[in-house]
Parts: structure tokens; sequence; C-alpha cells
DNA sequence: GCCGTTTTCGGCCCGACTGTTTTCAGTCG
């Protein structure tokens, strides 16, 4: 229980990194790929292991008889001595510098080695002074690379990808749910409503009894520090780094809580204005004229008193949304389990883990009505993309399949077809026209100039095999910016050519992201939600993308995969 | 270290790009 999935993910990937950094053929690549699957399951692997024991993770793919065992001494002992021993020969915070845009294990070693770079404060301090240009193998230019990816880095340290961290704040949430004393428990804060990134966890309880439910969150047993210990607030932070705060509020100032801890500030601040202008006064415990409450139990009473709608939290932003409200002018957001299909799935024909078979068996039995699969093309050679036999390869088999699985689940032909320098595409047209979903995506040249990156990919969109853009800017959240494009030129260009744009649900891309959701919203250009799974167990971060087009503003007639199979095909080219 | 309708042993790792070099190592995904 104590040991999260991203925990495990992390010692598997640095016990790959350590390997890479001795020349060891092969075995780090099958230890990233075991920690990238573990990263995405759903359930808790201690619970896989508590459940089916060394037999279950074996069961995972990626995870042969080697890697559950160190898995199942990860779970009992809480470290593992391989990864230890890798450790103590090059002992330095992995996680830390391999953060570092363009920093990998061979230079990390070489680094530590040479200059004795143990984490990020060493690595600034070695290149400020100029020693690592003077280094064989490094130069000027690698020097400065390294500056700008620790700027990088800090700018976004201390945050955590929400989707990365929920499955350990649900795990949380549902054990302190099944504590007696507790009658009432919910998320607030930017955690409710659906940041890319988190700081920290705000946890909301309605109980009359609270000193058990503070015992018992703050002997947690991932809890590393007690930061507060009350009856009305506690605070802790967990092994994984989070920091959790836990309220407790009486149940007649509940909503005001819940309103006041979901934020944002600047929402709140535009509510408890609006409550002055109506004589009234708004806070944490409630919404009051004079000594009065008048609403304050639940959220809903507080917006209606207030002269308005009830407002999403994904919507609280202060960006709008009062305003609309007032006006009865909100979207109705599309629903959390309102999309039927999935169109960018990949599979073990390239760099995904998982065969095409298992990838709809998992999303028939996550109710999807359809998937595309979409592998990558030739000239990513490195996930061994699809060339035209391939993919010719691949249809026949799913023609195969969708046999199988006819009822169930429809299975589409895919590509996720690679935008070469010039805006052409890696397979021919008359392969891409026997698809029925292609997305077209760039995967290299990420600083070219932004009109020629523009123009690459205006010229992709122009294509009529063309239906999506995957994940349009390229950015990948806390570890690089999107590549430098004219977004609303791209968007002007998919309503006239009607591309679709694609929100990437993998939750380090979200892209596009929420403020170009609302331009593609208010321009009329459809959009795709993908989960851009690379095994099953990434099916289900299909929400993440459904809360990023929520607070894009976007309802269900702006996502082409809320509908039927029949209907979406309707809106590609 | 994982995997198997080509296999329980022998494949898997391919290529473009960058920045260092003057022919190549490291990173990307």
């Amino acid at each position: 229980m104590a040991l999260s999935n991203q925990t495990v993910a992390k010692v598997l990937s640095e016990i790959g990194e350590y390997l890479e950094m001795q020349n060891v053929p092969f075995k780090p690549r099958a230890y990233e790929k075991a920690a990238l699957t573990i990263s995405g399951l759903e359930e808790e692997i201690s619970e896989i292991y508590k459940k089916g024991g060394l037999r279950a993770l074996e069961e995972i793919p990626g995870v042969g008889a080697s890697i559950a065992e160190k898995i199942e001494e990860l779970i009992k002992t809480g470290s593992c001595k391989y990864h230890e021993e890798l450790k103590k020969k090059t002992p330095v915070n992995l996680s830390e510098l391999t953060a570092v845009e363009g920093l990998g294990p061979k230079s990390i070693k070489k680094l530590y080695q040479k200059l004795g770079v143990k984490n990020l404060n060493d690595l600034e301090k070695a290149a400020q002074a100029g020693k690592i240009g003077k280094l064989e193998g490094f130069g000027k230019k690698s020097e400065e690379n390294i500056l700008k990816g620790i700027e990088f880095v800090k700018k976004s340290g201390g945050r955590f990808i929400l989707g990365f961290v929920m499955p350990e704040i649900r795990n949380i949430e549902e054990r302190l749910r099944g504590l007696k004393a507790v009658e009432k428990i919910v998320v607030a804060g930017s955690v409710r409503r659906r940041k890319e990134t988190i700081g920290d966890v705000d946890i909301l309880v309605v109980s009359k009894n609270p000193w058990p439910v503070m015992d018992y969150f703050v002997k947690m047993p991932e809890v590393v520090r007690v930061l507060a210990h009350g009856d009305t607030k506690s605070a802790i932070k967990t092994k994984s780094g989070l920091d959790i705060d836990l309220r407790v509020v009486p149940h007649k100032s509940y909503g005001a809580a819940l309103n006041y801890f979901t934020g944002s500030k600047d929402h709140n601040v535009a509510l408890r204005q609006i409550a002055i202008k109506k004589g009234y006064k708004l806070n944490e415990y409630g919404l009051f004229k004079g000594k009065k409450q008048i609403a304050g139990e639940s959220e809903e009473e507080i917006y209606k008193a207030l002269g308005m709608d009830y407002i999403e939290p994904e919507l609280r932003e202060n960006i709008g949304e009062i305003e609309a409200a007032k006006e009865h002018k909100l979207p109705k957001l599309i629903d959390y389990g309102g999309l039927q299909g999935d169109l960018q799935i990949q599979t073990d024909w390239t760099d995904g883990s998982d065969s095409i078979e298992a990838m709809a068996k998992a999303a028939a039995s996550m109710g999807l009505k359809y998937i595309a699969i979409t592998d990558h093309t030739k000239r990513l050679a490195m996930t061994n993309g699809l060339d035209e036999k391939r993919i010719l390869k691949q249809m026949a088999e799913i023609d195969r399949l969708n046999k199988k699985f006819a009822g169930r689940v429809k299975i589409l032909k895919g590509s996720e077809c690679d935008i070469l320098k010039d805006g052409s595409l890696d397979l021919p047209d008359g392969v891409l026209a026997k698809l029925d979903v292609v997305g077209a995506a760039v995967h290299s040249l990420f600083n070219l100039p932004r009109e020629v990156q523009t123009e690459r990919i205006k010229r992709a969109m122009a294509n009529s095999n063309v239906d999506i853009i995957f994940h349009p800017t390229g950015r990948i959240i806390q570890k690089r910016d999107a590549y430098q494009v004219d977004v609303e030129e791209l968007i002007v260009a998919a309503k006239k050519t009607k591309t679709i744009l694609e929100i990437d649900a993998y939750p380090n891309r979200l892209d596009l992201k929420d403020e170009y959701v609302r331009k593609c919203v208010a321009s009329g250009v459809k959009l795709a939600i993908d989960s851009d799974a690379h095994s099953s167990g990434h099916l289900h971060y299909l929400e993440y993308g459904i809360a990023q087009a929520r607070r894009g503003w976007a309802s269900k007639n702006d996502i082409v995969n809320a509908h039927p199979a029949e209907k979406m095909l309707k809106f590609l080219k």
C-alpha cells in the first residue's frame, strides 16, 4: 500500500539508466519498458502482488522472473539490493540530472567521474564555472544547453504531473473514505480543478469526530513527515514527496469550504467581490448576510445566491467563467466517460508493449466502442516504425481481429505518420488512403524557425489523407517546451482543411493546452481526445484528456470521438 | 532481461540529429 507504482517505476528505470552507463546491451530497454508499463498501471502494484504474488507480477507485460523478484523485494523491504549496488558505483541524483534535456546516463557518468557532479546544484556550479565546456566530449554549446536545461527544470520544480500522482491521491482518498468517522470526503484544490500539474493536495472531510481521522492520516505508512497535526488541520509529506493537507469542516460550511479550497484564488476573489456588492460576505465558513448564514452547505446554493449558474471546478480561473455564469452562457462540458473511442494507440508492432488484441480487449472492458491503431512509421526507426509492407500486413491482422471482436469493439486502421522536414509524409498517399484514420505528427527537427515549422505542419494538413494532427505543439510537461509554431495560424488552417487537432491525454503531454483548446472551440475546429497509449494500462489516461478539454470549455460536439464510430468517421476527410 | 504461430535460445539496437569532432558518441522516444 505504501509503495506507489511511481516509486517502483522510478527504481526500475534508474536500474536501466545505471546499466546504460556501463554499456550493458538490451537490459536497459527491458527495465525501461517495464517501468513505463508499471507507471501506467491503474491498480496499485502492491495490491497485485498481495492478490497473486510473483506470478501475478510476471503477468504484467515486460515483467519477467528477474524484474518480478526485484519488485517483490521492493514491496517487502522498501529497497532493492541490485539498485543500491549500482547506485554505489555512481552515487548521483539520477532523476534530477536526467530531467535536464540532453543529459543521458553516459554524460552523467562522465560528469560525475571528472567533476564529481552529483546533483543539479553541482551541475549548475560546474557549468557556470565553465568546467564542462573544457571536458572532452563536451563543448561550449553543450555547456549552454545544460544551463538552459537547468533553468527549465527549476521552473517546473516542486510540482507533480496530475495524471502520474492521481493513483496515489485516490488510494489515500479511498482509505480515508473507509473510516467510520468520515461522513464526506473530497479532494479540493488544483487536483479538483484538474490542472496539468499540482503543487500540493488539499483534502476536505466532514466529520463529527475528527481525531481518529487525523490520527489515521498522520500514521499512514507512506508518511515520512508530519508537518501539522490538529483537530481541524493536519499536514503530511509522503515518500513520493507529495505534501497533503487534510481539513475537517462542519457540515453546514462544507460547500463554502469546498469552494474556498478549490480556488482558484482569482476566481474566489471575484466571487467575494460579487458577494460584497450584494451586501453579503463570503468566506470559507459560508455566505453571510450580517451574521446570518444564507448559504454554504453546498457550492450550488452559493453560486445560486450570488445570481449565477453553477461553475464546474475546471473552469474556475477567472477568465470569463463568472460573466458567462451570470448570463447563463456556460457551455455544457463534455462528461468524464463521454468518449466512445480512442484514436491514438501504439502497439507492439512498434514501441507499444501490448498486442493489438490486448489493446482491443482492454478498450472493450473500459466500455470504448472503437479504437484506432496508430503505430509509428518508418522514419522513426528507433521505434521500429512501419513501412508500406508492414502496415499492409498490420491491416490484414486488424481485419482478422475485427471478426473476433465483432459487436464488442471496432478496430480502425490508422497511423501516426511522421511529418518529414518539408511537410510531406513518411508513407505514400496510396497507402494512407487505405487507412480509416491518419494522424500526422512531428517527431524531429524541433528547432526549426517558427514560420518554417508552421508551414511544415500546414503542408501536412493540406494532404487530403491527413485527418488529425497528433500532439500539435510537441511539448512535454516539465521536460521540454513546445516547438516554435504559430498555433493560431494552425487553427485557421485546420478550419480551412477540415483537419482535426488532438488533445493528447498522456499526462505529461496534454497538448493542445487549455487556452488553445478554447480557441479551437471558439473557431469551430474539431478536436480528438486520445490516450497515446503505449500499453493497455495507459488507456485510462483518456480521463486527463477529457479534463483538459473541459478546462478548454469543450462540449461533446467539439470532440469527434465523443460520437459513435459512423458519425466520428464523417468528421474525417 | 524479456519474449515466443519464426523461437525456450537467439534476437532485440533500427536512424536522424546535435555537438563534438575530422569519423563518432550520445540522446531522442
